[in-house]
RNA sequence: GGCCCAAUAGCUCAAUUGGAUAGAGCAACAGCCUUCUAAGCUGUAGGUUUCUGGUUCGAUCCCAGAUUGGGUCACCA
């Protein structure tokens, strides 16, 4: 495949080629690029690209009307599709021929993926990290928005020519995992999911939810008979019985082993499911029980090499504080490793496994610290990457009472909350009756597609980096800005060429040169920005980019859809034009939505 | 307390990275279905961009300080 982006920003930087030139014959000077601001003109303002001349005026020594006007006349005399310009103030207002506007479309119009860039033998590699979840637990709306974002970042990636591996870290071991089991061996009664029906990660999330509770009635025992809280914690019976299971697992007790094995399995399955429904996937899976020992081995070796110290007690310690930072534990007193011993491993393996380029964790940004000091562990433990690794640190998703807390059942499950919007799209889609015609199946389908269009959009369209807010009771919503009102665009667009394929008009790959009038050369304008929103979103790593470009797009559709008319155009060269123009705005909504991961419906 | 991040309309979010009169949706109010799907379109109203200073032709954006909120500083992950 050829590739778009070449074209990207084109209009602009010719401009500024010329501006540049300009100034050197008008004025004698040479400006610095940078100082040549091209825009997009404001929507109330006649023209298409803005040159920004206040920069010049110590150049000119005129006024910004008289410096514009000099410029302006140049740029319409050296650049054939400038067809006019006018002054507001310091701006320059810069029109742009028809003529260009319809190349555009055309461009658009047949190529194989309008503003994606194809991967080649020379494209980069990139590995992205997310999801990664704890196995003790199911999963809720925090890695709803996780898994999202990594698979959208993946997408927009692999749009701007890379190769990428998508890889998960599943936290399969630790006390976490143990508390489950003890609870379940306790009080489980050799419930399986099989023999219950329930969903296997949520079964296993019922017992640690259990465990949690015994502990804390015991802990609130002992208090009661004297003990202090921190005391309480410590002698607490059942914490200990989930230490010494911890103790058993690594010792590779068999029992203990296969208990593990037999839970962590019906968590998988219940994950499997829940990823399924979500649309994500993964190249390649790695387990936090194979990673963590190659974490210890590096962490040894940092001993040995003194890059780490190690206490009386026999923990193991780097010490950060000569680089600004805190004195980190790598190895416990007993030896066992913690989460930053684990990360070594995996990413010491990750490199080894792959020829990897960039390296991207999608994670919280409560984690911001801990990915600082990874950084910086890997790169004295001697990884020229070390330093390279790329946090990609997102918002926390708020509830209306405030943060989600596990422990204190205050979260949103993943299952559940989609499993509510497909009730919620199938009642709507029922009111409106649409769908008539269609097998269950089929309808099923669609309100699967918009649900999740829905709950996907809502949630990308937020700037990654910021705190989000989420109210079950308010959040979805199918009107306005959302999934589904793109979605119906698109559906609407599919409904027009069914009539023309119907009608026997044939739709033609190139359209001849016609006069445009507002809303088309609004849209087209629109539209031709996409291969700058693809490429921008990918150097920002922010889907929310793709969600506003495909938003602003489809508005504009929606007002010509509404005001011109498309198959009722007695104008056989307008009418083509038109189907032709709908026909590219279906197909960028589709690959714009594609990189959200967001399905798009034919009828809805 | 140290460090990090945020603050924009009643609510949820934008703002082309320092540009023109700060924009959308929701909620409210008023309209538009005999015409390509009304999950749509049009209009009204809603703002001292938390506050105080600074930098310059120009600041929601940069700098300093303050206020408020969040995160993080575990032999948890």
């Amino acid at each position: 495949m050829r590739s778009q982006n070449d074209n990207t920003k084109v209009m602009e930087i010719l401009i500024r080629n010329k501006v540049i030139e300009a100034i050197k014959e008008l004025y004698g000077q040479d400006v610095d690029e940078k100082q040549v601001q091209v825009q997009t003109t404001r929507k109330e303002f006649t023209g298409d690209k803005t040159l920004v001349v206040f920069p010049f005026l110590s150049f000119s020594k005129k006024t910004a009307e008289l410096t514009a006007e000099e410029i302006g006349t140049y740029l319409v005399k050296t650049i054939p599709v400038i067809s006019a310009f006018n002054i507001v103030k310091g701006f320059l207002n810069l029109v742009i021929d028809n003529s260009y506007w319809i190349a555009q479309l055309n461009l658009a119009a047949n190529a194989e993926k309008y503003g994606f860039k194809a991967s080649d033998e020379k494209s980069e590699l990139v590995m992205i990290e997310y999801s990664s979840p704890n196995t003790n637990k199911p999963l809720h709306l925090g890695h709803i928005r996780n898994n999202l974002l990594g698979f959208s970042i993946s997408e927009i990636m692999k749009a701007n020519g890379n190769k990428v591996v998508k890889t998960n870290i599943v936290n399969d071991r630790g006390i976490h995992i143990c508390k489950s089991m003890v609870a379940w061996k306790k009080m489980g009664n050799g419930e399986t999911p099989e023999s219950s029906g329930k969903k296997g990660d949520h079964l296993v999330g019922e017992y640690y939810v259990k465990f949690d509770q015994l502990f804390k009635a015991e802990v609130a025992g002992l208090i009661a008979d004297g003990m202090s809280e921190d005391e309480a914690k410590e002698k607490s019976p059942i914490i200990n019985e989930a230490r010494e299971m911890l103790r058993k697992w690594e010792a590779n007790d068999p029992a203990t082993r296969d208990l593990w094995q037999r839970m962590n399995n019906w968590v998988y399955k219940g994950f499997d499911e829940t990823y399924k429904t979500l649309g994500v996937d993964f190249d390649k899976i790695y387990y936090e029980s194979n990673t963590y020992t190659v974490g210890r081995d590096e962490v040894l070796r940092g001993v040995k090499e003194g890059i780490f110290e190690q206490m009386d007690d026999s923990s193991v310690w780097a010490n950060l504080e000569k680089d600004g930072l805190d004195r980190k534990i790598l190895l416990r007193s007993d030896g066992t490793s913690v989460y930053m011993t684990q990360d070594i491993g995996t990413a010491k393996i990750r490199y080894a496994d792959f020829p990897i380029d960039h390296m991207i964790y999608v994670v919280g940004n409560e984690q911001n610290y801990h990915f600082q000091v990874l950084s910086l562990l890997l790169d004295k433990l001697g990884y020229k990457w070390g330093k390279d690794l790329y946090h990609f640190s997102y918002g926390m998703v708020e509830l209306p009472q405030g943060r989600m807390k596990s422990r204190e059942g205050t979260v949103v499950d993943a299952d559940d909350l989609v499993a509510g919007m497909i009730d919620v799209a199938r009642k709507v889609s029922e009111e409106l009756g649409k769908l008539d015609g269609y097998t269950y199946e089929e309808k099923e389908k669609i309100y699967h597609t918009v649900a999740l269009g829905a709950l996907k959009y809502f949630i990308l369209k937020v700037d990654p980096k910021k705190t989000m807010m989420f109210n079950p009771e308010e959040s979805i919503d199918f009107n306005g800005n959302t999934g589904p009102f793109i979605q119906y665009t698109y559906a609407r667009i599919q409904s027009v060429l069914r009539k023309a394929a119907d009608a026997g008009i044939a739709i033609p790959t190139h359209v001849p040169e016609i006069v445009l009038n507002d809303k088309e050369s609004a849209l087209i304008k629109i539209l031709s920005g996409f291969p700058d929103a693809v490429k921008e979103a990918g150097e920002n790593h922010s889907p929310a980019l793709v969600a506003n470009f495909v938003y602003e797009l489809v508005k504009e559709f929606n007002q010509f859809y509404h005001d011109i008319t498309i198959m009722n155009e007695p104008n056989e060269d307008i009418r083509k034009f038109r189907l032709l123009l709908a026909k590219t705005i279906g197909q960028t909504i589709k690959n714009g939505f594609s990189l959200l991961g967001i399905e798009v419906p034919e009828r809805m």
